[in-house]
RNA sequence: GUGACCGUAGCUCAGUCGGUUAGAGCGCCAGGUUGUGGCCCUGGAGGUCGUGGGUUCAAUUCCCAUCGGUCACCCCA
């Protein structure tokens, strides 16, 4: 065999059909298409509307909304070097967001706006399950309101869209990190804490305590939780302020009727979030164990050179853990409709019949298919079968001559003769009662 | 970037303690039905056993490297 080419590790292809690639279950574009829809309709009961920026942005805005510190940024960006410029492939959507709600003056379209993206992120990371380097995202933005309730709202959002799929047994933590300064004493005083029990440590909490103590309290680690349990807390290190809007957001997902549970040891990897902070973990997910998370950003603006207030909001989530997520619980996704008509033509002038009479069937609005390999009329019928057929209309040339077709209903097997020229209206009044009772289909999701 | 495991038909996998033509199921194609699908029967196509090198009389099988995959670490939505 010569080289075949494939796609880029960590990339995938997303095919016609539900498919399994090399061990990972991937599914078909159907399903992807199905999932995108709900999401959509979801964030449009909820008034938000969908925001499209560039795949490619500036690197110096995802450094510096990001943060030059992050992993992302440090050693995990794609980038695209035109000599004079460098761009990346984004590696996550809240900056671009930023980026446009700044350059098109949103503010002035008057109100908060409440926008939501879905589509594909790069990170150049080392593939895993449920993480890829082309992975795809979705989220909402609320972009100048910095009113408690805009992060509940983002939350309440974000679980709506898992209750729409059915998705169960997903845990919401929530935490504040507070002002920018309170989490800097506290990240001191937690330093402090920490270096005595130095020798407690694994290598890797050794580095943290070093270089982000912060991190330190997501740690898997059994006997650094155990020690943990003890330290002290960022709540402790805030003022009036953060703790009084904190305890909005609490008591408007309380007023929602929405569980959570507060984890003081939850902290975000990204440098603009601040107050509240949130994530959305599965237990079927395995070592990605976290479907979505999110948190407000009221500094991002600032960060990227702004001199006037951006505050805002917003939970950013993972399309391949959804499906993880819905796999790992059975759920499936409806398939697409079937067809309506295959052609089935023998013989020359009988195919130019049925290239003409599925135009003609399409523009009436039905959908219809035919054979483009002159196949033998067995192999067509498998055809029709194959793709769902609902009626399969048949032509040979003996047929044309005396200007008839054959109808046959596939699902009954009876066939009638009709005038060539009635045939279409015929199907589509058929096909009006048949639809009047049709049921989705349930296929294997992905 | 690090580690572990894995790499045989389109897919899921057997198999060879190193030895003549490498198998199954599903799928695909065709025939059984000279113009009619699903079920059934029969047949066929499709593999340089990931690639390169080494050991050997002989390698798909053993060894090394490499590429690819999976999972995990790091880190993170």
């Amino acid at each position: 065999m010569t080289k075949t080419w494939r796609n880029i590790r960590g990339a995938f292809d997303i095919l016609p059909w539900a498919s399994v690639a090399d061990g990972a279950a991937v599914p078909g574009s159907a399903a992807w298409r199905y999932v995108e829809d709900a999401i959509r309709q979801t964030m449009a009961r909820f008034r938000f509307e969908e925001i499209r920026t560039p795949i490619l942005e500036e690197e110096g805005l995802i450094a510096r909304g990001v943060g030059e510190g992050t992993d992302i940024v440090a050693k995990e960006m794609f980038v695209v070097d035109r000599g004079r410029d460098r761009y990346v492939l984004r590696p996550e959507v809240t900056a671009p967001v930023m980026r446009a709600w700044l350059q098109h003056r949103l503010e002035q379209r008057g109100g908060v706006q409440r926008l939501y993206y879905i589509g594909p992120c790069f990170r150049a990371e080392r593939p895993q399950k449920g993480r890829y380097r082309q992975f795809h995202q979705f989220g909402c933005e609320i972009v100048g309101s910095d009113d408690p309730r805009a992060d509940a709202e983002a939350i309440a959002l974000m679980l709506t869209v898992y209750d729409a799929f059915g998705v169960t047994g997903s845990r919401l933590r929530i935490n504040t990190l507070g002002l920018p300064e309170e989490r800097r004493r506290y990240a001191a005083a937690l330093r402090d804490w920490l270096e005595p029990h130095r020798n407690a440590l694994s290598e890797t909490g050794r580095r943290r305590l070093d270089k982000n103590p912060l991190r330190l309290l997501d740690t898997k680690d059994e006997r650094e939780q155990a020690l943990l349990r003890d330290a002290p807390l960022l709540v402790d290190f805030t003022g009036e302020p953060t703790r009084s809007r904190y305890e909005s957001v609490k008591q408007c997902l309380d007023e929602a009727g929405i569980d959570f549970e507060e984890d003081a040891m939850l902290v975000r990897g990204l440098d603009y979030y601040m107050h509240t902070a949130f994530e959305l973990d599965s237990p079927d997910l395995g070592a990605q164990s976290a479907l979505a998370g999110g948190g407000r950003y009221d500094l991002l603006g600032a960060a990227l050179g702004s001199d006037r207030p951006a505050p805002g909001t917003g939970f950013a989530a993972g399309m391949e853990r959804l499906f993880l997520a819905l796999d790992a619980q059975g759920l499936s996704v409806p398939e697409t409709a079937s067809l309506d008509v295959f052609l089935v033509a023998l013989g020359r002038d009988a195919q130019q019949w049925a290239f003409r009479e599925a135009q003609r069937l399409r523009r009436e609005g039905a959908s219809a298919s035919f054979d483009l390999k002159g196949r033998s009329m067995k192999a067509q019928m498998r055809e029709a079968h194959r793709q769902g057929a609902l009626f399969a209309l048949i032509a040979g040339e003996s047929e044309l001559a005396a200007g008839v077709v054959q109808l046959k209903n596939m699902d009954s097997g009876e066939q009638t003769q009709l005038p060539a020229d009635a045939a279409p209206t015929h199907i589509l009044q058929c096909l009006g009662d048949a639809r009047a009772n049709d049921a989705p289909v349930s296929i294997p999701s992905p």
